[in-house]
DNA sequence: GGGTGAACGTA
DNA sequence: CGTACGTTCACCCA
């Protein structure tokens, strides 16, 4: 019976405790007694962040002994231009190696050698005995290591947030193989290392030159035949390259005197490690990392038990020839649950299926679509068309992908993205190979032993057999999260309903869309040369560095709001500006933006018009945190609502042809009466039933007045106080939105909660609850974790905080719209509608509906919208519809 | 060309 | 110093 392979991590303790260092503000990270603690807490929250996710069994950190090595000795100004090492980072990095050693981690030095040549040595030493690498390292020269078996893991935006560079991410970010990798490094250089490339030449042409004559040997043999300026450049610096080349290679076969055994995880010394936290004042760390290494024991039995269930294996692999009996494969293997991956494009407007692979019943087929026989391909065809249990890792797409062969697609019995999606909602990626990485613990290329191949032609058919054992992984993780059911009967009919309508799309009506592009290139053009004027001279109007010029130095304006990078120059200031000092510049460079931006929104929905006449957005079904859907390609869930002009361009999305009207039905106050169901607060509850104007009845109760006393100022007032408190708003911020002084808001908020005390308890409920757990839950049992809420940083966590009291009613509402959806279609598909589903925008449905069957469809429609639960207040719908997505407005 | 920040549209 | 998104532009870097 074979284990989970053992993984070996090794990272280059100095560069990435360097990135942390620049990543985390010093300010913050500071002990009473003054000494700087940044890099030390990145590096160890980096740390103990891979040993969670990643579980590796061997661990090794190496450090850098000096700057001096092999290679100044060479070139004596290798890393010559790094500026002296800063005050504070100094000493961090002993006590790192300090709280290493206590941790029971191995730390690697190697006389006259740098971290990343320890690194290559033990990524060449570990594969050797069958198991996975990890290196971390901000170093790029790492990349030329990355095989089936080492990956790479590079900092990204923070230290903790790690790319995973595996052979495929090497070969997408850079065009070439992670071997050819510093070959492309030493044309174009390394300026953190000193080390000057080809002037004139980046990564884009060294990855040209490499992959037309074959890497840096084939480049120096044919330099000659090189042309143009680069050509010259190249000639003039072949020694700088070659010495780079030199430089950059990492030296694999390092002695040093360490095995593998010895790199295995020790005992932690906790006093020690007690008193150390104790001085460096970090405790959230501390409880983390003492998990992390109290778990260990844990991990071992998991695994163990792991290892007891049925071992998925690949017996043989059948590439498919044209003789190949397709069919009988297919009910010898695939009669059971079956994994499928594909290659190809997954996107409805330019949806393409090249090579399948399938896993089934311990064997594996793949085949290249588009080289079927036609026996082969009525195989597919009717296999796909009797409903097999099939393993997928994003349905919709591979569903767009299997329409383009004319393949009919049944929805996946279990998803593998959904399914991580909803175990991890705030990963901003689902690839394959993180999710792989994630739940199996495994790189791309690291499947078992005994089913490794080298082959390429295979991989598809290893990639259904990672598929397949990721499933009951995912199961069991969903299982503990009592998540199955949304998987199952949300998240996945959901998806074939997005594919539905991404495939329908949406009508245009050209002819407003061109008349209204014309009209407002006009109005650039005036409030363009209107701003011109006032000034005197031209400037970029959409450059804010450039405005700021001109507003608060030219024209000596009183300055606004301050940004990152200075002041802001957006509308409200704007219009504060011009309401303080009428100028004519103001007037004209606020239509000026106003302009431009539906200009810009009006020509990019042109370009996105298919040869069908309509356009077809993508929905994403694994992006939102709150389990929201959202709209790309283009963004049709922020098409103008508004304004008058933004409203014309609703009035170009149009009924089709075959159709009569659009119809838009959409929830009224949908969150609101999640508040009144969840927080069971009597008075929001009764204002919902007494039937009239919520914000009305609200304010009512509020400022104790008849309801008919009401001015609309006190109504937007309360209207502004409930949507605000739902997303965690401040006092400061409400007496901002309402423009009142900061007291009054603050009153306002405290007889707003006399009032309504339940609404207040219930939003503190929900941030304690999410603190105590570590999870907020919406009404079906969508989770979604905030680790923030443990920051040291007091911003960090009160951003967490709302995030977390919006999380379960945002998601809520989110999960009901979702029912609705899957509902409205399903009616629509057993009545044999002919109309049908276009767009979700969050609390609106669109649909376009076919002549005669408009008055049925709404039955039909506010009928499934008031089903998905009952609640202490009813759903209310509305309905509107209309030639245009505008005249169905309601 | 790639990544970031400002600005702004929606719910 | 209000949640959740996606898109655009300018700008900076390499």
């Amino acid at each position: 019976m074979s284990q989970d392979r053992n993984t070996v991590l090794v990272v280059d303790g100095h560069s990435m405790a360097f990135r942390a260092f620049y990543a985390l503000p010093v300010e913050n990270f500071t002990t009473r007694g003054g000494q700087a603690t940044n890099a030390v807490y990145g590096f160890i929250a980096m740390l103990v962040k891979l040993l969670e996710t990643e579980r590796p069994s061997h661990v090794a950190v190496a450090f850098d002994l000096s700057r001096h090595s092999f290679r100044t000795e060479e070139y004596p100004e290798y890393k010559g231009t790094r500026d002296e090492t800063p005050e504070d980072f100094k000493g961090q990095v002993e006590v790192i190696e300090d709280l290493l050693a206590n941790m029971g981690i191995r730390t690697l030095t190697k006389e006259n050698y740098e971290a990343d040549d320890i690194l290559a040595t033990l990524a060449a030493q570990a594969p050797r005995q069958g198991m996975r690498v990890l290196l971390a390292s901000g170093d790029r020269d790492t990349f030329q290591l990355v095989t089936d078996e080492v990956t790479v893991l590079y900092p990204g935006r923070s230290a903790s947030d790690l790319q995973y560079m595996t052979p495929e991410a090497v070969e997408e970010k850079y065009g070439v193989t992670p071997q050819e990798y510093p070959d492309l490094a030493a044309l174009v250089g390394e300026t953190s290392d000193n080390l000057p490339g080809v002037p004139g030449v980046g990564a884009k042409t060294a990855a040209q030159w490499i992959n037309k004559f074959g890497g840096l040997k084939g480049i120096l043999e044919h330099v000659d035949d090189i042309g143009g300026k680069r050509g010259e450049a190249l000639r003039e610096n072949l020694s700088d390259v070659e010495r780079n080349r030199r430089l950059n290679r990492l030296v694999d076969d390092l002695d040093l005197d360490v095995t593998m055994d010895q790199l295995r995880l020790q005992s932690a010394d906790f006093d020690a490690l007690d008193q150390l936290f104790d001085t460096l004042e970090f405790s959230t760390l501390r409880k983390r990392v003492y998990r992390v290494l109290g778990r260990e024991a844990d991990t071992q039995r998991a695994s163990a038990i792991a290892s007891d269930m049925p071992e998925l294996v690949m017996k043989e692999v059948t590439i498919a020839s044209p003789e190949t009996d397709v069919e009988a494969w297919l009910s010898s293997y695939a009669s059971g649950t079956t994994a499928l991956t594909f290659e190809g494009n997954g996107r409805v407007t330019e949806a393409d299926l090249s090579v399948v692979g399938l896993y089934g019943n311990s064997h594996g087929l793949v085949f290249d679509a588009t080289r079927l026989t036609s026996k082969q391909e009525e195989a597919v065809t009717a296999y796909l068309s009797g409903h097999p249990s099939l393993i997928i890792h994003g349905g919709k797409a591979a569903e767009h992908a299997f329409a383009s062969r004319g393949w009919k697609l049944p929805p996946p019995v279990f998803d593998t993205q959904l399914a991580a999606y909803l175990a991890r909602p705030d990963r901003r990626a689902y690839s394959f190979a993180e999710v792989v990485s994630q739940f199996l613990g495994e790189g791309m290329g690291g499947a078992e032993p005994a089913t490794l191949f080298n082959t390429n032609d295979k991989e598809p058919a290893e990639h259904a057999l990672l598929l397949a054992r990721l499933e009951p992984v995912l199961r069991d993780v969903l299982n503990t999260q009592e998540a199955l059911p949304l998987l199952e009967s949300m998240e996945i009919p959901m998806q074939t309903v997005l594919g539905q309508m991404e495939r329908a799309g949406i009508a245009m009506d050209m002819r407003v869309l061109e008349e209204l592009s014309q009209e407002l290139h006009g109005n650039v053009e005036r409030a363009r040369s209107d701003a011109y004027t006032a000034i005197g001279h031209e400037a970029n109007l959409g450059s804010p560095k450039q405005l700021q010029v001109i507003l608060f130095e030219e024209l000596g304006m009183p300055k606004t709001r301050k940004t990152k990078t200075g002041w802001t120059t957006d509308a409200e200031a704007l219009q504060d500006l011009f309401a303080r000092t009428g100028h004519p510049f103001l007037e004209a460079l606020l239509r000026h933006r106003d302009s431009s931006k539906l200009m810009q929104m009006v020509d990019s929905l042109i370009g996105e018009v298919q040869p069908d006449g309509r356009i077809h957005t993508t929905f994403q079904q694994t992006v939102a945190g709150t389990g929201r859907i959202a709209s790309s390609d283009p963004n049709l869930q922020n098409i103008p609502a508004r304004s008058d002009t933004g409203l014309r361009v609703r009035g170009a999305f149009v009924a089709g042809d075959e159709y009569a009207s659009l119809m838009s039905v959409d929830y009224s106050q949908i969150e609101m009466r999640i508040m009144a169901h969840l927080s069971e607060d009597q008075k929001l509850i009764d204002a919902f039933n007494m039937g009239e104007d919520l914000h009305r009845s609200m304010a009512a109760m509020v400022f104790d007045v008849p309801v008919d006393e009401v001015t609309a100022a006190l109504r937007s007032r309360i209207k502004a106080t409930s949507y605000g408190l739902a997303y965690g708003l401040s006092a400061y911020g409400l007496s901002k939105q309402l423009g009142i002084g900061v007291d009054e808001a603050r009153q306002l908020r405290e007889k707003y909660f006399e009032r309504f005390g339940g609404v207040g308890r219930y939003l503190q409920e929900v941030v304690a609850q999410a603190r105590d757990t570590g999870y907020t839950e919406t009404m079906f049992g969508r989770r979604r974790y905030f680790p923030d809420l443990q920051s040291t940083n007091r911003r960090v966590v009160e951003m967490a905080e709302r995030a977390a009291l919006n999380a379960p009613i945002q998601g809520s509402a989110a999960d009901i719209i979702k029912i609705a959806t899957v509902e409205v279609n399903n009616r629509l598909q057993q009545g044999h509608y002919r109309s049908r589903l276009l767009l979700q925008i969050h609390d609106e449905l669109l649909l376009e509906i076919a002549e005669g069957e408009r008055e049925e469809v709404e039955q039909l429609a506010r009928e499934a919208m008031a089903s998905p639960v009952n609640m202490s207040v009813p759903l209310e719908v509305a309905v509107g519809v209309g030639h245009s997505w505008k005249d169905a407005a309601h």
